[in-house]
DNA sequence: GTGGTCTAGACCACA
DNA sequence: GTGGTCTAGACCACG
């Protein structure tokens, strides 16, 4: 799939509210559920410094309204950002990014999710010199990471 | 044997002929599907060198028969390892492992899952140094990965 | 209705939601596969504008209703045509007329499909002229062939 | 898939007995049975005069051996092309081309054929031009095809 | 209401 | 005996 072809089907619309550098991109021929996209690009927000400790999210409608999905799409996100440690749910304020750090948890869930997607590079000649580049790389592209 | 009891159990059975090293476990409680639960482990299977090159896998009856699931849940796991490249399905000798190696296809969708599961720890305060560590562990638990 | 009379007439439904001019026709005593017939039945669909570019496709149970069979069946159908490039599958708006032109792989695939036609033709004395003046009688039925 | 691959997976044996120009390349992991493609290499090699009316096939034995595949299967691609009208069995010299010609019908059946495999082209963008050139080149490809 | 998943059982073509 | 196809019915996640 060529770039031009991802851009055209891409929804993107911004999340932060001044916007200012972090946005949205919903591919809804995609085989993953809108919902789990949505919390995956908060999450890579939280990462990058989009979105910092304490901001809140755009209310539910707003979200669903910009990325043109239905509210209760955006419901089962935040819900799943709260369940997993992201967000807080603020009555006055909505969803405000609240990250429950739980080292070990989060080590182990890594260990089992980068299991697969390794072995998955492993099977196609990806060298473990390749895999650590990428890390790099990625690390690099979020603010909070080469912070430390 | 209750089905409840049936349920809370892990599934474990043999996937190589000789009964050696490489087991499939599947976990009837989780979210993720069991057909991409079993395509998963077939490929963890292929990076450890449990199933090589050119091996054919169980039939799709006999697999199903072990595991305890519907054949056609096999047979859909079976499709998407084609689909992706991992095995190619042989007139004669069933679905045989045949990884299809483009080397630019598979860093562009490791560093797109990698960009996901980076995120999640970077908010959670994991550092890129402890990222490392974990590559280096899992491609030491994988036979392939350090033959390199 | 007995199952035989059912068995021995042809299927014929309406594809699209005007009512215009698209049919689909099964017939179920063909050897062919009743997911590849309809499959072909699409694809000549889209070939004569009947269904454009952006078009949904009917929702798999109500296509499988109209044409009296599984919904199953027509889920097939529905992946084998995204897997070749004619259809996109949105989650808000089911499956999509998206045709993903790669002209070399086209052109390629019709030779290797046009071979074997033609090799049949020549053995039964069939001439270059009257190959000729088949493909113009099928261009000149589809409207988007004379368009060029 | 590359040619490479594309070699690596054929199974080549000759199918004339002086060993000239004719082979039989069957690709195990093609999705068409084995025998349909065994049938249509047969009609290739009769519609290049590779094999000329008269001359005895090999042995369903002979050619099982050669190619490696099962007796039953070389079995039925004979017999559907007795039953399609390109060879006869004899008691003594066992399956010998004779085609038989019925021109009308030939031309319905390669109507249908070819309305599916121009109907894909056109979906994505092949002209009739296009089409033209590779009915020419096609029929340049086999001997007996501009002989007429 | 939609498609995705899973199960179950059946028949047939293939090898 | 194998996978491919089709059917039927069920539940659930998604939107």
């Amino acid at each position: 799939m060529t770039d031009l072809q991802y851009c055209y089907m891409m929804c993107i619309t911004d999340i932060t509210k001044d916007g200012e550098c972090m946005f949205v991109q919903i591919d809804f021929n995609s085989d993953e559920a809108i919902y789990l996209q949505l919390r995956n690009q908060i999450i890579i927000g939280i990462a990058m410094d989009a979105i910092k400790e304490g901001d809140p999210l755009p209310s539910v409608r707003q979200m669903a309204d910009n990325i043109g999905i239905n509210m209760h799409t955006v419901n089962k996100a935040y819900s799943v950002l709260k369940q997993e440690g992201f967000v807080k749910l603020d009555r006055r304020k909505g969803a405000v990014v609240a990250v429950d750090v739980d080292k070990m948890r989060v080590l182990d869930e890594m260990r089992r999710d980068l299991s697969v997607v390794l072995a998955r590079g492993i099977c196609k000649n990806v060298t473990c010199e390749e895999a650590h580049q990428l890390v790099d790389e990625i690390f690099q592209a979020f603010s909070r990471g080469h912070s430390k």
